[in-house]
DNA sequence: CTCGACTGTTACCGTGAGGTAACCCATATG
DNA sequence: CATATGGGTTACCTCACGGTAACAGTCGAG
């Protein structure tokens, strides 16, 4: 009688480091680093606290190497998928497109980098920043106009990822029946046509 | 010897009920709900825990009260000024800017707001929820192009609010020297050329 | 069969937070 | 001067959480 998901039975060492690691994401994702208790975790995992410790110094290392995990990833892909593009407006498209279906298919990972709470926390804020940072400046540089200074043009690249972030949001709140890929399109327009007309 | 801002001489119930108000929502926006304790706002506050719990029955109660007021202001600004226009086009430029000289003006209001970690509370989320439903909505009729069903609309609209939001992060986190008139204006013509080209 | 290594558990500690009971003292009023 | 009102303090309770020490069961190697 095994249970490889659920049960207690036992596992080797990288395994149910890889469990935990997911396990860990979906409680910090649902309930917040506050307010999951690193018991919580345990619990949900079917295992005791002190395996838990076994695996990670702390609950804030585990919470740490998951927000990095996720930044990692999500930077990869939207990068990836830019870089496939042939023309500014190109990158445009495939970039919001990569970023709804990401949202779309790891929505605990979006959780947890997003509804999380560590805009206070200086280690976890600047995890969060680096890679909103990235894609912002990755946005910046579609400013085609001339004469726009480099401060100007962060700002805008922030505001059209917010701007992601924001229908991202309230799109997964509401279980919006718009599928991903016509959401990118329209919110992907939108920013084109914006950010062609910007004026120094 | 009379210090009236920060000494503990004795107040009236009805003043220092302000006084903490204020001082909470400071030491609130400065270090989050969860790592804010009631010691560290009555000490902030030159006084002791009891006190505060003369004024408010719970540290929830005290948060969301400020939440609400929070809520309510800035929504209240932004209509205000929006009403005040008389085209589509100034509607977008006079609400842009009342939200930057909001955030310039109540940086910890903004932060509390934002800053905060209530996105896994549901008492709290709602209250924000609200507001910026409030705001996406004002944005989604602005949608002059026929043929947009209104879930799209709103989608549309809380990713305007998102960039908003991201804009004003940012730009609070590293001191920009751009002025917030000459961001809002620029955040503002960048929405409405978005908007203007929406298809269904 | 034995032994060692590895996975897991029970039971505990210390600390800090939210919240409260009981008491204190300044002042205005008769 | 006595006294009631009400703003303020000291000292405490409870409880949950992060973290750990010590112990226990399983399983493969020699």
């Amino acid at each position: 009688m095994k249970d490889t998901s659920h049960v207690a039975t036992r596992l080797p060492a990288a395994r149910r480091r890889r469990q935990l690691l997911d396990v860990a994401l979906r409680v910090f994702a649902e309930q917040g680093f506050h307010d999951a208790s690193m018991n919580d975790i345990a619990v949900a995992a079917g295992v005791t606290k002190p395996v838990l410790y076994q695996h990670f110094t702390s609950k804030r290392e585990l919470f740490a190497e998951l927000l990095g995990d996720v930044g990692r990833d999500l930077q990869d892909t939207i990068t990836k998928a830019v870089t496939a593009a042939e023309s500014p407006r190109e990158m445009v498209e495939l970039g919001f497109v990569a970023y709804f279906s990401y949202v779309n298919q790891h929505r605990n990972a979006f959780q947890l980098f997003y509804g999380g709470s560590m805009a206070r926390d200086q280690e976890f804020a600047e995890v969060v920043n680096q890679t909103e940072s990235a894609l912002a400046d990755m946005v910046a540089e579609l400013i085609e106009i001339d004469g726009v200074p480099p401060d100007q043009r962060r700002v805008l690249g922030h505001g059209i990822v917010g701007m992601i972030e924001g229908a991202s949001i309230h799109w997964l709140k509401t279980s919006s029946e718009a599928d991903p890929a016509t959401l990118a399109h329209q919110l992907a327009d939108l920013a084109w046509r914006g950010l062609r007309g910007v004026e120094p």
